[in-house]
DNA sequence: AATGAATGAGAATTCATTCAT
DNA sequence: AATGAATGAATTCTCATTCAT
């Protein structure tokens, strides 16, 4: 059992990684810069985590727990309509990152950075992803059944064109901050995807 | 004036840049991994680019010059309605990963590995991205004077979430390379967006 | 504060710069050779210091530390005549690469190689020779006052024709080394700059 | 033989190295930086010089050419007494970087850089010197036995005395170049070296 | 007489990582 | 729980030199 102090070290570290993953990439940020934005040392760092991969892992699976899983919590077992679950998930997606910015610009631009790179990295940025495809595909599926989505979309690669959607919407939303703002971004895409598969 | 050999090694070196930039990332790629993939010396690299940065440079280049340019070419003159430009600017996108697979994700690799890590990447990558933008939100503001896009659209939202889902289109085809074939999915994207903003 | 282990690193990191430069120079003088020479590796050198750069500018630091502060501090405010004190000033100065050899000969050496070569160095190396100067001309100048010292002497460019008698010195000992003893020199040196100005 | 414009390229690469030498020093000074200085290409200048040393040892071989052989031939076999002679040789020897600047600067800056780092260079270096030294000292003794010349002054020293200071002062004439003006410099110096040994 | 492409060794510097304290 | 010193390998880049043309 960690020791409360250790806690907020160990967040205090990874909320800093985040940070400057976003700002620097993976490789662009060394431990060293880690170390100076906390203000610890770089031995402290390596006595909370084993090595700068570990470190990665671990906002990856902050992603999925804060991210992923909650969505699925929220949205899964409703009784509700597959057309009022699907929006009720875009509501969540496109809201996520209005409050989890730097957790959320850090999965897609290590996405980018790491996909292909090193079959370490791959192979969680994968699951994660076919997680989320998987979910997102079957509500669409339950759209078509229900009635409420054109026929004429096929539930995997509509699913997988919202996801990027939204991943390429992060970038762009990051390279123009200033010029639009989060809420009406997000409203905008909102509105584009549901005309898109609605019937 | 180059000469005929020093063209060839000039582009056999942006090519391997390329590949290993998709595979690798900017910062994981070393000079010297482009040397042995182009069976080059180090020193045969700087002597055709004076540092890593320009190498990157170039490529940010070609792709305005093969993609940006070309696009605008084929299309803004064009005399046909605003709704036909819109499907031929799609069809011209969503083909072009299909015959420059290496110089589109590197592109897309590039902006979210780069964007904000460095403002001399920043400014070439927004000067790009900026151009697009005014293009397609044109477009798509023409559509509306002309009746065939949806009212309730913003040219420069819709825009940009074109520009986006074409993005992390990108990055998801990237990483399911293996389960879908880049024509489905460039059919099955452009009915999707077609569905968006048609009226 | 830095530890006693670290000031003892520091410190042969210093000394085995000042040998090497002076036998190879600045430029001549890799990283490397100051790691074999302190038997260190390059890493350890750069935790000490920041860059080669600093490592100059340190030497510089204790030059102007332990000759030029103590000499004004041993002669400045003596209690005795102007003549005086210029024997003393030059006793001082040619005893000093007695028993600081390589210190006096890189100050030398890097004057010669690095002036003019980058403004970097240049600043610093100006400001110590300047105050070196004006020391030196005070006294003269003093000499005059007090009739010691012939009139026909222009304290302002007979302290830079010493001070440069002194530079030249330490470069003609340095080629010379095997067929003159320091004690010599020095002395023959000290009768002829005094014959030079003494009335 | 070589032909005119051979001749007149050699000088270009001399003339552009002594410059550059004096202002960046020897390892300072790339094959690339006199190439661009003299609008040529690193191949001509391997056209015309077997390496970067030989370039030097031209270098040294003019000074030796210009300056010491002139200076013998003019001042050895004159019928004038000794204190004649040493004055002419001052003067000539003060005169003399007034008209060749670069080559004099160059000959202290290479001798500070490079004595003591490579035997090489160390043998040409020491050759010149021997030659200046044994004329200086020839000349003072001729002096002593005159009458002309103080009898407490050791030839040998002050010949190596006076050459010092010369050196050192041209040094310090270039870090003073601005302050003052070579021609006074040269006179304070004169009026200095003769009071020190003069009876 | 000169160019332009390329080599290969070595330079400065960075950085993930270790470990004694 | 954290520090500070050190390692060693990798990285970007420079440079003297070669050689076919």
């Amino acid at each position: 059992m960690r020791s409360a102090k250790a806690n907020r070290t160990y967040q205090k570290i990874i909320d800093a990684s985040m940070r400057l993953f976003n700002k620097k990439g993976y490789y662009g940020t060394s431990i060293s810069d880690i170390a100076q934005a906390t203000h610890l040392t770089k031995g402290a760092i390596y006595f909370h985590f084993k090595n700068k991969d570990s470190l990665l892992k671990e906002i990856l699976n902050e992603y999925e727990r804060t991210f992923l899983d909650q969505l699925l919590g929220e949205v899964q077992d409703l009784r509700v309509g597959a057309m009022e679950k699907i929006k009720r998930m875009l509501r969540f997606t496109l809201n996520f990152p209005l409050r989890h910015r730097d957790l959320c610009l850090c999965l897609t631009i290590l996405s980018a950075e790491l996909y292909g790179s090193e079959p370490k990295y791959e192979q969680d940025l994968r699951r994660i992803y076919r997680k989320y495809h998987k979910f997102v595909a079957a509500l669409i599926g339950e759209g078509k059944e229900e009635g409420s989505v054109r026929e004429d979309i096929d539930p995997d690669l509509a699913a997988l064109t919202i996801i990027d959607a939204h991943e390429g919407n992060l970038i762009q939303w990051m390279m123009n901050m200033k010029r639009f703002k989060g809420k009406d971004f997000a409203k905008s895409f909102m509105a584009f995807l549901l005309n898109a598969i609605r019937r």
